[in-house]
RNA sequence: GGCCCCGUAGCUCAGCUGGAUAGAGCAGCGGACUUCUAAUCCGCAGGUCGCAGGUUCGAAUCCUGCCGGGGUCGCCA
């Protein structure tokens, strides 16, 4: 259940009572009233701004119209006091029968406590990685993993229906680079001597059992092909070999994409063809000329007219070109087609999770949708910034020679997919990132990923001991009796958890799953904090002995903190570990 | 030069799309262990939210202009 639903719906209904009454015009916009946690709980569990939203259209004061919605309020038997304060806030205290019904509702859901519909089955495309296949993904791309990973994980919690998919650029220069160099060490694999790898050629050892396994499955036989002959073949292989690669690596992290889309099927389908045909019959395209670069010295830059989609009528700063000058499709043509493709299939919303690097692409891709969905589809873009690796401290060196840089594969070995997880989701994806070696896996306040399972471990490891010191009834499913649940610390969870659908649903709308990391550290806290309490003060310790009612209340409380930790940490792909 | 992102405690960062006295951790100082796991907790101290205007009941948050840092800027992907 969530409580923030539930007060809304009761604001709006006083709400509308006083449209009734002719108190605030019917017309009166409702939609930037909010329903939120106080910052101070002082300030009761939920508080309302509904009286100085609506104070403008009412014509009246915000404490005047805050009287008269909390009178239709105070009548509610879930609420213990209705408040007026500050400039005009609706300040509510639920009634200590509430908070028993969001606990039973807890117990109910188990480790399913947080899921909302929000989304109505909305389908959506989250598309991330799509690192180039021409070798194995490297720490860049391991942010944008792990965040467009747990991204679709929080969108599939709060009632969207998720496509989690990956884009293959197969159809460039790219891979062109990618078959001669295996080549190269197909002819080493055969005994030939071939010194050093030349320049502009991906020198990396990986190729080294792509070139021997095309040894083994094809002999000598391409050694006398010309390259157009033989070119078409390795590039297939190796593109397969780079390909299984990757998915071995992202299956290191436990992420699977549902579906791989190839961009080079675009060309050989036809798509884009199709695409320029619908954009023509549009007049979303036209032959014209675009002003020369600003900023850099463009030696190369010739004039010339091409074939250039009207972008910049949908938002984007200029017009951008679908045709090369040989006459070949740019990558840009194949994304149009991609995201006509992506409408096809019915997404409501096209998220993509990007480089840094790629700021400057987000607008046109935008522009693009706009022009081809005319507004049925949203296309939203997160860019995810760098990613430092340091060592005690000190930044981790990374070579230029070509071909030398940290592996995906190094840092989850090094430290496990756990640790690699949670700590990508430890920034916002616009800020930069610190990743310490040593200090990811120290055990902690200052490490998150071990702050948080700890508080895990902790109750797992009360409710083993409850086993043995109260016998089997621990066990049992005793109907709890809540209201012994009275201390301070025990009702800063109770709120705590109370809180956790709605950061769900605001993380989600915002498509931003750190704020998952973030609350989870902050009711990690409050965990903590109640335990240590029980030092000081025997009383409140989860198993008394001799008090068999409060113990199995405080033990059912323990399995709702712990289903809101195992839920959290579900979304972000981290283990919830039982003993450390 | 155009566009995008960032600027919050000494350091690293949150801040719930405009809310009340701006919050955590680390570092500093002072406390709590014959433990339901002290691998933790409690307290103190620490701020012109880059600067200057504007919008309104109300701005770290929105708009404009500066300053500083990063990214990017046909025919690469």
């Amino acid at each position: 259940m969530n409580i923030f639903h539930h007060i809304r719906e009761k604001v709006l209904k006083a709400l509308d009572g006083l449209k009734a009454r002719g108190v605030i015009p019917v017309d009166a916009d409702t939609s930037r009233v909010s329903i939120e946690a106080p910052r101070d709980p002082a300030h009761g569990d939920v508080t309302t701004n509904a009286a100085m939203v609506l104070a403008r259209p009412a014509g009246m004061r915000p404490r005047d119209l805050a009287e008269k919605i909390a009178a239709l309020l105070g009548d509610d038997t879930g609420l213990e006091a209705v408040d007026i304060a500050g400039p005009g806030f609706i300040n509510m205290r639920l009634s200590s029968a509430f908070w028993p019904r969001l606990l039973d509702a807890v117990m109910e859901q188990g480790e399913a406590y947080g899921r909302s519909d929000m989304g109505k089955g909305e389908k959506v495309n989250v598309e991330y990685v799509s690192a180039n296949p021409t070798g194995p993904l490297h720490v860049g791309h391991c942010r944008g993993a792990v965040f467009g990973d747990a991204l679709a994980a929080l969108l599939e919690e709060t009632g969207h229906e998720v496509t989690r998919e990956y884009y293959i650029n197969d159809a460039g220069a790219q891979v062109d680079v990618l078959a001669r160099s295996a080549f190269l060490r197909y002819r080493q694999a055969l005994g030939q001597d071939i010194g050093e790898i030349p320049a502009g050629l991906y020198p990396g050892e990986y190729l080294i059992p792509v070139g021997q396994a095309l040894a083994r499955e094809h002999g000598e036989k391409l050694l006398d092909m010309a390259e157009e002959d033989w070119l078409p073949i390795v590039r297939d292989f190796a593109i397969t070999a780079m390909m299984d690669m990757i998915r071995d690596d992202l299956a290191a992290l436990n992420i699977r994409h549902e579906v791989f889309f190839s961009e080079r099927t675009l060309h050989e389908k036809g798509l884009i063809e199709d695409t320029l045909a619908d954009l023509r019959a549009r007049d979303l395209v036209y032959m014209g000329r675009l002003p020369p670069p600003k900023g850099k010295p463009a030696e190369d830059w010739e004039d010339r007219e091409q074939l250039l989609f009207r972008s910049s009528d949908f938002g984007d700063d200029i017009d951008r070109p679908l045709a090369k000058s040989d006459g070949s499709y740019t990558y840009f043509a194949a994304d149009v087609a991609y995201i006509r493709d992506k409408l096809s299939r019915g997404f409501r919303q096209l998220v993509y999770i990007l480089g840094a690097d790629h700021g400057g692409y987000v607008k046109r891709l935008q522009a693009v949708n706009k022009a081809l969905s005319g507004g049925n589809a949203e296309l939203i873009a997160r860019l995810c910034q760098l990613v430092k690796l340091y060592r005690g401290g000190q930044p981790v060196r990374m070579s230029k020679r070509a071909g030398d840089f940290v592996t995906l594969r190094d840092v989850v070995d090094e430290v496990g997919p756990d640790v690699v997880r949670f700590m990508m989701l430890t920034r916002r994806n616009d800020a930069p990132l610190d990743f310490d070696f040593e200090k990811v896996t120290e055990q902690s306040r200052d490490n998150p990923v071990f702050y948080v399972q700890y508080a895990h471990a902790r109750i797992c490891s009360v409710l083993r001991n409850a086993a043995q010191e109260l016998g089997e009834k621990a066990a049992s499913a005793a109907a709890p009796d809540w209201t012994l649940l009275t201390d301070p610390a025990e009702m800063a969870l109770i709120r705590r958890i109370g809180e956790y659908p709605r950061v769900l649903e605001a993380a989600a709308r915002a498509h931003e799953p750190h704020r998952v990391a973030f609350y989870l550290q902050e009711l990690a806290a409050d965990f903590h904090a109640l335990w240590n309490k029980g030092k000081e003060l025997p009383q409140l310790r989860f198993i008394l002995p001799g008090q068999m009612d409060v113990s199995l209340t405080r033990l059912a409380f323990l399995r709702a903190i712990r289903y809101c930790l195992a839920n959290g940490l579900r979304i972000m792909g981290v283990t919830p570990v039982t003993e450390m």
